[in-house]
DNA sequence: AGAAGTATGTTGCAAAAACAACAGAACTAG
DNA sequence: CTAGTTCTGTTGTTTTTGCAACATACTTCT
């Protein structure tokens, strides 16, 4: 755990407490590490929700799959992200989506009960974390908001522009990757990856942008 | 102020709070009611925030409009609900959505800076509030995810069926109302509002469904 | 009650997207 | 290095949606 501890103290989650009680205060919420290979599922749609996870290593992606086998990415989890943490606090006792690992990962979890209920005597690092998580979720929120805004476009290619200049907005630079593939993308916007390509191909041809593989620029 | 102590106390923002505390905290927060009329902005987008709201009668919308004058229902707020907080919370300076009013409505606003900063002394329902924020936060990521599940339909018909299964659900029963007129439904589910006339009406032809205004029955 | 305004349904047409199927490039593993 | 797998782009067809325009029913206001 100790080569973890590192990275767990930038995290926001722990923003505002001392790095010499991180150790404490990870045993105290029962954390445990566990690696999942490329592919594999970390929470499945449907399990009952104890724990929280954070992204030690690797990438994840929320997905919901529907019953016609659609995918839909909700979000993408990279290095330090949380997830699990609304339906935790939302009280819900099963899972309505599913966490997949997209590469091999390791993920820390954290005993959701320990997080919610106050230790016997009055800890101060309880109210910080509760703290932090208001803002983790309301970031959330307006990531969520921000998505909304990408996939209620009707066109694919208003939907692809909105994407992509935000992530401009995002790193400020004309040239950026994004952490998808082509399919990945199709299932982030709820588009159909061929309709995506062509419209890609025909705003390359345009001169709007220019992209090879998951490197974009626009113009 | 008096008159709305009642169902302010009721609040889950306000959760563990004596209702003989609510006067007094009120004041705190520099609470003040403004009355809206109907399709007047509550909020606009761009404005700098400063306030949280919660509806204390009448119904509003959050919504976003884009360069081309679509607009997108990002949900339907009723009485006891908030809005804003996110924006707060995640510290955003200006607000990324509106705020319309669907009727006349009386909004209570919460100073957003007081709400954030403790009290001189330590200020036990501040801790309360905090702790209620959370749980607030993670319902609202919930809805916003269960809407996104909606819109990620491809087809008309699917966003339809999920978002009226889901009303069936929520309600217990084949028969309810649905809180939109066609054309906020419409930009609600982000479709066009003839097709999904359209479409609606060749479910109820199909035996599907009933309605009427509002009024749906799902067979 | 009557007029004006609003909400809903209807139609036809044009545009866009989904779907399916395939080909070549790039990557991976043995 | 090679065979197999995955990723990306391409094409043609079918289905769905958006859009515009209009008819009718329903509301609201005077």
């Amino acid at each position: 755990m100790k080569k973890y501890l590192e990275l767990l103290a930038k995290n926001p989650l722990f923003r505002n407490i001392k790095n010499t009680e991180m150790s404490f205060l990870l045993k105290c919420l029962s954390a445990r590490i566990e690696v999942f290979e490329k592919n594999s599922y970390i929470f499945t749609a449907g399990e009952i929700i104890s724990n929280i996870g954070i992204v030690v290593s690797g990438k994840a992606h929320i997905i919901k799959d529907d019953h016609w086998g659609n995918r839909t990415i909700l979000s993408n989890l990279i290095r330090g992200e949380l997830f699990g943490e609304a339906f935790i606090f939302a009280d819900l006792e099963v899972s309505p989506i599913s966490v997949v690992a997209v590469e091999r990962c390791e993920i820390l979890f954290l005993d959701s009960h320990k997080l919610l209920t106050t230790c016997p005597k009055p800890c101060l690092y309880h109210t910080a974390i509760i703290s932090n998580m208001v803002k983790i979720l309301a970031q959330k929120t307006l990531q969520l908001t921000q998505k909304m805004h990408f996939i209620t476009q009707k066109k694919t290619r208003d939907k692809l522009l909105n994407y992509l200049s935000y992530q401009e907005v995002r790193v400020k630079s004309k040239s950026f990757n994004i952490p998808f593939n082509r399919q990945e993308l199709a299932d982030y916007l709820s588009v159909e990856r061929s309709a995506m390509s062509k419209e890609l191909c025909k705003m390359r041809d345009e001169g709007i942008l220019e992209f090879n593989k998951s490197h974009f620029t626009l113009k």
